[in-house]
RNA sequence: GGUGGCGUAGCCAAGUGGUAAGGCCAGAGUCUGCAAAACUCUUAUUCGUCGGUUCGAUUCCGACCGCCACCUCCA
């Protein structure tokens, strides 16, 4: 298995530092909104690179956090006059159940900001007591020139750094690259008592803190949005690896932004989507299908047309395995026929594999999975039973990669049992009495069930095996 | 200004030093009382432009054009 580590630029190969547990640590969102279709991808990355790693065989922690105090989150926060904790507290529960929704596993660990600050605070001690910060005014400061591989994760040269026309000028920093590990308290700001006096802990502290806290001094994958690599990633390996001693983290994994009808999703340019609103219009799977259809080191781009293709290609997929699922188990029937089948399925899964195990190449993987529908289809048009000992491999070998990737059956049934059973028998009856109906070569009659229950959204498919239906929206 | 990335069919998007996955759309067909749905088939001598290396480049190198990101809070 190869990744693609953005400290080296390179693909590497993936050797876990414990075979018996990969380390993972996602950098979550700040919560000061609800999370929005960029905060999902990432976190989308992150939910299939882990549940590929158990595919393969690894067993993961994953840790993934919250950043529940901030200036975004204490400014948005007396906007709506209600405090910051609850502000943060709301976000955060809306993340959990937003994340649900787009099928993302729960991390092991979501650790907040606010509930480790001894951790935090115990860090900076470490580092102060190094030499590594310094004191101004109850807030602290990383002495960036103590770490000679400052810059190394992005590639930027001490030179490069200070030349930035850009860089807000704190006159009182000794150096215009240090950045701030606590906050001194401002008035009226939620604080914390420290050995500076009260404040809040910077924004790259928390991340080093927990991340070292819940997955020890190296982890072994580290992951988060490509704007985070620098400073902020460049800022956590600063801390932690001049504190420990060792390697913060082996691989770093950046993943790359989502457009907005192909324009750079910001609050400036008033084309934030949220992931909720994204979920009310389309599917789960869907939302999946497309965050998946690229690379993830490459830009995607959120527009209709997109979603809309994704539909059609799930609707594609659904179909099939809609089909199939009545071979499901039938590895021992009779009949010795599907060789081209069985040919197909086991390209499909070496592709699927060898796809995935190149930085988990998502787009690729989705092409073996249809290729094989493909293949199916063709097998199923000519409907011979004799197959259907490769149809149930095909089924199981699909679903097994859909599931991978979280694109099959992560819809959850919301209707009551009771009421679903009764209403499939009604439908069920409807047919009955228009088959009947056409055997008499009534069309009116049969016509018009079939006209009301689309008004119903029931649709009804005449197949050479008799109608059927589904619900459509 | 510095750093990094991208440019593949109508659209989206993989990919490889040896002759272009997959999806959407479109066209044709199968099925059907009609329809819808579904399925099948077809669709890039060509991979931004121009050079170079090579027996051979979309793939490596160089230049150029175009687009984008980061350097500031941001997934």
């Amino acid at each position: 298995m190869k990744i693609y580590n953005s400290m080296n630029r390179q693909l590497e190969d993936f050797v876990p530092l414990n075979p018996e547990q990969v380390s993972i640590y996602s950098c979550g969102p700040t919560v000061y909104d609800y999370i929005h279709m960029g905060n999902a991808r990432t976190a989308l990355v992150t939910d299939i690179i882990r549940r590929y790693l158990v595919y393969r065989g690894y067993n993961v922690k994953l840790v993934q956090n919250l950043t529940d105090i901030d200036d975004k989150i204490i400014g948005r926060a007396a906007e709506l006059g209600v405090s910051a904790k609850q502000l943060a507290h709301q976000n955060g529960e809306a993340f959990f159940e937003d994340s649900q929704r787009l099928g993302i596993q729960p991390a092991d660990v979501a650790p907040k900001a606010t509930e480790h600050i001894p951790e935090m605070i115990s860090l900076i001690q470490t580092l102060l007591d190094k030499g590594a910060a310094y004191v101004i005014d109850g807030s602290v400061y990383y002495r960036v020139n103590q770490f000679a591989e400052y810059g190394k994760l992005s590639g930027r040269k001490p030179e490069d750094l200070l030349a930035g026309a850009r860089v807000e000028v704190d006159e009182r920093k000794e150096d215009p690259r240090d950045f701030d590990m606590w906050k001194a308290a401002k008035p009226g700001e939620p604080s914390w008592e420290s050995p500076w006096g009260r404040g809040r802990p910077g924004w790259h502290i928390e991340c080093s803190a927990m991340a070292m806290k819940h997955l020890g001094e190296t982890i072994d994958i580290h992951a988060g949005g490509e704007d985070l690599q620098f400073p902020h990633h460049e800022n956590e390996i600063a801390q932690s690896e001049l504190a420990t001693g060792c390697t913060f983290a082996r691989y770093w994994i950046h993943v790359a932004f989502l457009k907005i009808d192909g324009r750079r999703m910001g609050k400036s340019e008033q084309n934030f989507i949220l992931l909720r609103d994204a979920l009310d219009n389309y599917p789960t799977e869907v939302v999946r299908h497309f965050l998946i259809s690229a690379h993830y080191r490459h830009p995607l781009d959120y527009n209709q047309e997109s979603l809309a293709k994704s539909e059609g290609a799930l609707r594609r997929l659904n179909n099939c395995l809609d089909a199939l699922k009545k071979y499901d188990g039938q590895f021992e029937a009779n009949g010795t026929g599907g060789a081209a089948l069985q040919d197909a399925i086991q390209t499909m899964k070496s592709q699927f594999i060898t796809a995935m195990d190149t930085d988990f190449n998502t787009a690729q993987a989705l092409g073996a999975i249809f290729t094989l529908v493909s293949e199916v289809n063709r097998s199923l048009s000519v409907s011979d039973e004799a197959d259907a000992p490769a149809l149930a491999q095909a089924y199981q070998a699909l679903t097994e990669s859909c599931q991978v990737l979280g694109i099959y059956g992560a819809d959850v049934e919301r209707s009551d049992e009771g009421d679903v059973e009764q209403r499939d028998q009604l439908v069920n009856l409807l047919l009955e009495i228009r088959q009947d109906a056409r055997s008499r070569k009534d069309w009116d009659t049969s016509d018009k069930i079939r006209d009301r229950l689309k008004e119903l959204n029931i649709e009804i498919q005449d197949t050479r095996e008799g109608a059927t239906w589904k619900i459509v929206s």
